[in-house]
RNA sequence: GCGCGUAUAGCUCAGCGGUAGAGCGCCCGCUUCACACGCGGGAGGUCCCUGGUUCGAACCCAGGUACGCGCACCA
């Protein structure tokens, strides 16, 4: 290392993430690290980032996600395998079109005065201004994709892929148009998918209102919407319901309006709710439109796509629903119609997107019919060829699919793929992607369902209907990482798609992430100000410990977000760098890392790095994140912070200059081991070390990372030095307990058995004295051997500690005994078992009459 | 309404049939030559309740209780 380096490795006593993120991440661009090649060697593997939202920013659950997405990625890169993992955006429709449309506001103008044309090249110059936002926000993360394949669903390329996959349904007969109860959200004028419905309770009222019926007779209907009434077509009660079977079939005469409509009866209609009468609405109810549809009634619409009351009452054209509500109840109640009114709680839903009321009203709209195209998803889960994780999840796939319906696949928007349908003067229509030939033809004016599109993801990123080398490369891809919220939207989607169309399953496994909470626990939420930015996070705690936070919060459940679990990472990073810094500012100038071993705690923490090693291997490929970051923490902080380096620090002091060499070249191997087990989690501060490292080395992320085989395990060494950590652990605590000083001198006496060899190191980490007799010392127990500590100063002190320890041993030998006489414990659990509460009970019984004697000793 | 999940140390969470764990916080002590974003020591738990299975239950089963999250057209 030359001087420079040297002193700017001295000088920097803490790792400062905000000076090395920028300056490793243009170290990664500059090598073109993360661009993916079609034909470089290795075998595929692919990941594709769930599109966000293109207005979108970085929020707490894309950043867990791809955190997660970028440890995998990593991983598999520095495994061999040639990755790709694959950015972009969707369009998101309505979102976006409400976002440019908020802008036109402001200048006081909006997308109805600019013309469809014009307000779709003005959404286009927003998209080509900050459409790109969030996928940098990605890199601020470390996010390894490959950045110059970055796709969005609206690109000319991906565009045809969604018309053709359109055209291809239709042709098949899945696609069809149709009149049916739609979602309608006004706001919007558009209709809208069930998935965005949202339901919440909401306390209403529900009227009782009284119709009449021809020949003097009444019948009282319950709603929560009187304005509806405008719409009624008949009334209906159930068949088996006596309290009207004497009105089924007569006329009752509709209030408001005055329309003459049926009484009819349909077992839908349950008795015990309201009054069991039914006012039958087929424009708007669910329900309705099927009573309407099987008894041939009509379905007029009280309000228009604007929200808008229309001229079934001409005197209340115009007005809006809420002015329409207020009419329907003044009126009915100036005629006494209303005979009740009582509070009512239900669930109603809502447009998630402009949060008013969703109407459900009949409407001419595109339909894909599901249950097909469902089977085919459903088989390959079933079957195993998609794997959720966690595998319970896979029952909220399961329950959608099962109990599909037609998915409403038009949007009255002007932003969009517009659907490839064209309309002939004659109101006759085709399929196809070009415009037919011949005059007069009009384009469909509605656009496609978003989720319609970001379902071709996998395959369309890759060119296809092309047939490209990156399609044949990536495709299918290996895994997909999401939050639950998702799994209907899109990967249900994706799945049936992928199979029906690119020939084969999207991806094997399906790994769902925790939702992390807010520190309540529940979710986070932008109106209770309950969200956290992580690119706050980032700034303040660097990426790295942001990653590392995230991902030890990432288990099977759900997590309350923790604060202190990223400082935790911060620390961690931090404490990293000074390891290292220990290592590279105290090895020799001329070692170069190698598993030498040529000491016993050098073997030991070989053997310790081969177990983590295989353990993190494990623990990587099963998705176990917060597991591997415990596992990694513990042994870089405890086994080779704690212990490791106070070892080595005795040899790489010492004047010896070839103990000093062989000493350095482990601590350099467990030092680059150590980083390549880590880079996965935690890329940025690995890579800033990794530079410091001698010899001639390329980038951390494009080094190799390799199994645990090449290390050599050594028992011995292992248990000797376990031996040493428990003697020193003792003496640290006897002086604790003695009210010593943590160097004071003590006495030792070490017994036969591991620790026997290890004098020096007792010595040194211990700051004891090795004698050879301890007349009057108090026996300590050290893994397999026992020890003499000396020192009449300890004896008073340690008298207290004494008592302690004999009354924990004896309790615990009591609890092996009886658990040895009980007749069902030794003669039906397992020999093992048997076997090592036996063990237990002679070392507890050895320990006590060892302390025993002892105490005698000194009373006597 | 249906489904899923969670209840373990003050806080956030691991553990999921055989000696109760981590980080933070707390207490005591350290200007130890990588790190005070540190070092050493310590205290702290009827593992939600009630039953059951088992030689043995924080862990499995049943029933409660509380909380969270999905899904859902009762007007």
């Amino acid at each position: 290392m030359d001087a420079d380096r040297r002193a700017a490795l001295e000088e920097r006593t803490r790792y400062e993430p905000a000076e090395s993120e920028a300056r490793v991440f243009g170290r990664w661009e500059a090598a073109h690290a993360f661009d993916a090649e079609p034909d470089a060697p290795g075998d595929r593997y692919c990941i594709c980032l769930p599109p966000p939202n293109v207005t979108g920013s970085l929020h707490m659950g894309h950043a867990l996600n791809g955190a997660v997405q970028d440890t995998l990625i990593r991983l598999k890169r520095m495994q061999g395998r040639n990755v790709l993992w694959q950015p972009g955006t969707d369009h998101a429709g309505i979102a976006t079109q409400m976002v440019v449309e908020r802008e036109l506001a402001k200048e006081g103008v909006s997308r109805h005065d600019l013309g469809r044309e014009a307000f779709v090249e003005r959404v286009w110059a927003w998209r080509r201004q900050t459409g790109s936002t969030i996928i940098e926000q990605y890199k601020r993360l470390g996010a390894s994709m490959d950045y110059r394949r970055e796709r969005f669903t609206m690109d000319a390329d991906y565009a045809r892929a969604v018309l053709e996959v359109f055209v291809r349904l239709h042709e098949r007969g899945l696609i069809y148009r149709d009149s049916r109860l739609v979602n309608w959200s006004w706001p919007l004028r558009t209709a809208i998918s069930d998935l965005e419905v949202e339901h919440r309770e909401v306390d209403d009222t529900l009227y009782h209102v009284r119709y009449d019926v021809d020949g003097g007779d009444e019948i009282v209907i319950a709603t929560v919407r009187p304005v509806t009434i405008l719409a009624d077509t008949a009334v209906a009660v159930n068949p088996a319901d006596e309290r009207y079977r004497h009105l089924v079939g007569r006329t009752a005469t509709v209030p408001l309006v005055g329309r003459r409509v049926p009484i009819i009866a349909d077992d839908r209609v349950e008795i015990g709710f309201g009054s069991g009468a039914l006012k039958v609405t087929p424009g708007h109810d669910p329900t309705d439109f099927e009573i309407g549809r099987d008894h041939g009634l009509s379905a007029p619409l009280f309000m228009d796509e604007t929200g808008k009351l229309t001229d079934l009452k001409p005197e209340w054209e115009g007005r809006s629903l809420a002015e329409g509500h207020d009419a329907a109840v003044a009126q009915l109640r100036a005629e006494g119609r209303i005979v009740r009114e009582e509070p009512l709680r239900h669930a109603v839903g809502f447009c998630q997107r402009s949060g008013a009321r969703v109407e459900p009203l009949v409407s001419l709209q595109w339909f894909c019919r599901m249950e097909e195209l469902a089977a085919t998803a459903i088989d390959a889960v079933r079957s195993d060829r998609i794997r959720f994780h966690p595998r319970r999840l896979e029952k909220v796939f399961f329950d959608w699919m099962e109990s599909i319906r037609p998915w409403c696949i038009s949007r009255q928007l002007w932003w969009g793929h517009r659907l490839p349908v064209w309309f002939a003067p004659d109101g006759s229509h085709v399929v196809q992607i070009e415009r037919p030939d011949g005059d007069g033809w009009e384009q469909s004016t509605d656009v496609l369902d978003t989720w319609f599109s970001s379902a071709l993801w996998p395959y369309a990123t890759l060119g296809w209907p092309l047939d490209t080398a990156s399609l044949r490369r990536w495709y299918p891809g290996d895994v997909l990482v999401t939050g639950r919220d998702i799994i209907n939207l899109w990967v249900a989607r994706m799945i049936f798609t992928g199979i029906e169309f690119a020939g084969d399953i999207p991806f094997t496994d399906v790994y769902i992430n925790s939702t992390i909470q807010a520190a309540d626990g529940r979710r986070m939420s932008k109106s209770l100000g309950t969200g956290v930015d992580p690119l706050d996070l980032i700034d303040r705690y660097g990426a790295d410990a942001t990653r590392y936070g995230l991902l030890k919060m990432c288990s099977t459940q759900d997590v309350r977000f923790a604060e202190g679990m990223i400082d935790e990472g911060r620390a961690f990073a931090n404490k990293l760098w000074n390891a290292s810094r220990l290592i590279l500012l105290g090895a020799s100038a001329a070692a170069l890392p190698a598993p030498t071993g040529a000491d016993p705690v050098d073997r030991w923490i070989l053997t310790r790095l081969g177990e983590v090693n295989a353990t993190a291997i494990t623990l990587y490929e099963t998705y176990q994140f917060s597991a591997l970051v415990k596992e990694l923490y513990a042994f870089v902080w405890n086994d080779v912070c704690d212990w490791y380096l106070e070892a080595l620090k005795i040899r790489l002091y010492t004047d010896d200059e070839a103990i000093r060499q062989a000493a350095s070249e482990t601590g350099l191997y467990v030092l680059e081991r150590i980083l390549v087990l880590l880079h996965p989690l935690l890329p940025f501060v690995t890579e800033e070390i990794w530079a410091h490292l001698p010899g001639d080395r390329g980038l951390l992320m494009q080094a190799r990372f390799e199994a645990a085989d090449d290390i050599r395990a050594d028992p011995a060494a292992a248990a000797a030095v376990g031996a040493v950590i428990e003697l020193v652990t003792e003496l640290r605590r006897m002086r604790s307990d003695a009210g010593l000083g943590p160097r004071e001198p003590l006495d030792v006496l070490l017994a036969d058995g591991a620790i026997a060899g290890q004098a020096d190191l007792v010595r040194a980490l211990g700051h004891a004295t090795i004698v050879s007799a301890a007349p009057g010392g108090v026996p300590v127990t050290a893994g397999d051997a026992q020890v003499l500590v000396g020192g009449a100063a300890l004896a008073t002190a340690l008298h207290t500690k004494l008592e302690r320890r004999r009354a924990t041993v004896a309790g615990e030998l009591a609890k092996a005994r009886a658990k040895l006489a009980n007749p069902g414990f030794s003669d039906r659990a397992p020999a093992a078992v048997v076997a090592e509460e036996r063990e237990r009970e002679a070392r507890f019984a050895a320990e006590l009459s060892a302390i025993e004697a002892r105490v005698a000793d000194r009373d006597g």
